[in-house]
RNA sequence: GGGGGCGUAGUUAAGCUGGUUAUAACGCCGGCCUGUCACGCCGGAGGCCGCGAGUUCGAGUCUCGUCGCUCCCGCCA
């Protein structure tokens, strides 16, 4: 039987006690997170929002509270009315926040009980997403998803004033909406009133860019839900929020300018962390030339080197094929790669099969010179020109990709995340901010057999590209820029 | 749409080339314990080995199917 709250007012949280409270009496509510039973007295981890506290059930001070403490389990929801006091020396726990205090219990009631958890409820826990979420009031009883959420709050809160200082009107766009062409698949919700129809989820709210930028909302932004219907990755949810702003009559350094200050006020505000302004600069075309990808990791130096030159008059087939397709090769080299074994060199083909790329073609370069299965197939004179255009050292390591161009640089592009993370010689923590700029307007959609959009239709192209639109539409470069943070695209705009 | 991996106690895992009663840790239950905080000590319970077929004298283990989860490619303006 539970007992009920009566005229029990909470004084405190148990996280925020401190020393300043020793000889108050307090009352709190929580949730026990660890009972340990010592026979004569009973020890209480409480928690509650703000963290944990020892509270104490001693029959010397209070028989019955001691009594009822018998009963306590883990998660169970109690009230606890007390005096905070020093602990005993010696007995303080450096490990926790209130760790040199505890309330001895004089009034303990049980609010409700609890099954036993299926999981502890701690900051680390190993268990499967599955059992998480199915638990979800649980798992969110753990103090690390707390700070998730305090994080997002501050976040939240950090964007609204900065757009508040700069003059942005928050709105708010409608989720039951018309379907847009191209881009993801829509969420599709079935209409009660118009029967056999459907609204279709915002993939993004820019849709509603035009409406209210044409009515004169010259800046607004909104942190808001996207929705689209795509398969899902690890990173990947099938709705999640963006913040989305907009801006009339402004050009290219009015956007980045304004959105490098925010991120900096969030970095700033939120984890204390002053980034260098501005970021820095990639195109397009040399984020794909360098890093093959067009969100490159630039936290560390290892790029790709276009060797189609140097290798297409060489007496290897498989090169030659390529390059008379319209093929291209391109190289890596991974100092000190040496050490890898044949074995290990081999398993790489895994990682750029993937790709579909298919083969890797490697040489080392020893203290005896070139090591390679097929150096036999390249002139002395091709040999020196990879080593001075690779910057070849001894005991450094040359893994080669031929294929048509996209292959070769999205399998050599991540070949090379690959490479730095079994290497380690990414530094993880550093914050790695950069544009990528002049994105192509159009790219060829081989199933539809026709120009689609790279980002979407209402994308400007750069003025001085306007004329090539109907003559070499491939050729056009967009008004889009993104804003790439540790390999993932964190921005976009156009 | 395609490919890989995993489903064993409440949880996380082990279980070899098929062979006694399916292990361990934590958790749980009972007992003891007045300074613990990963409390300790003693004892105990707990399993449709995802599901269904098949091979076999015998299946957690092998085969096929199926469901669920997960990761990747494609896709995600």
């Amino acid at each position: 039987m539970n007992d009920v709250l009566g005229s029990l007012k909470r004084s405190n949280y148990c996280g925020k006690i401190s020393e300043e409270d020793i000889g108050k009496e307090v009352v709190l509510m929580g949730w026990v997170a660890k009972r340990r039973d010592l026979g004569g007295v009973i020890f209480v981890d409480l928690r509650d929002r703000e963290g944990i506290i020892q509270i104490v059930m001693n029959p010397t001070i209070s028989e019955e509270a001691h009594e009822k403490a018998k009963e306590l389990r883990s998660e169970y929801v109690i009230a606890a009315r007390g005096m905070v006091v020093k602990r005993p020396a010696g007995t303080e726990n450096p490990e926790l926040k209130t760790g040199n205090i505890e309330v001895n219990v004089t009034e303990l009631r049980i609010l409700n009980v609890s099954k036993p958890p299926p999981f502890p409820i701690e900051e680390k826990v190993d268990i499967s997403e599955n059992i998480r979420l199915k638990y979800r009031y649980l798992d969110l009883r753990r103090p690390n998803i707390l700070k998730n959420f305090i994080l997002r709050h501050k976040l939240a809160k950090a964007v609204r004033d900065y757009f508040n200082d700069h003059g942005f009107l928050e709105v708010e766009t409608p989720f039951l909406t018309k379907s847009t062409p191209e881009g993801a698949r829509d969420y599709i919700v079935p209409s009660r009133i118009h029967l056999g129809k459907f609204y279709a989820l915002p993939q993004s709210p820019q849709l509603f860019k035009q409406i209210l930028m044409i009515s004169g909302f010259d800046r607004y932004f909104q942190i808001v839900k996207c929705f689209r219907d795509e398969d899902l990755r690890a990173d990947r949810q099938p709705e999640f929020t963006q913040i989305d702003v907009e801006m009339s009559f402004i050009d290219v350094d009015t956007i980045q300018e304004v959105t490098e200050g925010m991120i900096a006020h969030i970095f700033r505000e939120v984890m204390n962390i002053e980034l260098a302004l501005p970021f820095k600069k990639l195109t397009y075309n040399e984020a794909i030339d360098r890093y093959g990808l067009d969100r490159p990791d630039t936290r560390f130096d290892l790029f790709l080197v276009d060797i189609t030159d140097i290798m297409k008059n060489s007496k290897f087939k498989v090169f030659q094929d390529v390059v008379s397709r319209g093929g291209i090769i391109k190289a890596l080299n991974l100092p000190g790669g040496g050490r890898f074994s044949r074995k290990e060199i081999e398993d790489l083909n895994e990682i750029i099969s993937i790709y579909e790329a298919k083969g890797l073609s490697w040489m080392k370069y020893t203290e005896k010179g070139w090591t390679s299965p097929i150096s036999k197939f390249f002139s002395n004179s091709q040999l020196d020109s990879i080593k001075e255009k690779m910057k070849v050292n001894e005991g450094d390591l040359i893994l080669i990709v031929a294929d048509n161009p996209e292959i070769v640089n999205n399998a050599l592009g991540n070949l090379r995340l690959h490479l730095a993370r079994i290497t380690g010689i990414v530094e993880e923590e550093r914050y790695n901010f950069v544009w990528i700029t002049d994105f192509p307007l159009f790219e060829y959609d081989k199933e539809e057999k026709r120009y689609v959009s790279v980002h979407h239709p209402f994308t400007s192209p750069k003025e001085e590209d306007i004329p090539f639109i109907e003559s070499e539409p491939l050729k056009v470069r967009a008004k889009a820029y993104d804003l790439v943070k540790k390999q993932k695209q964190s921005l976009d705009f156009s």
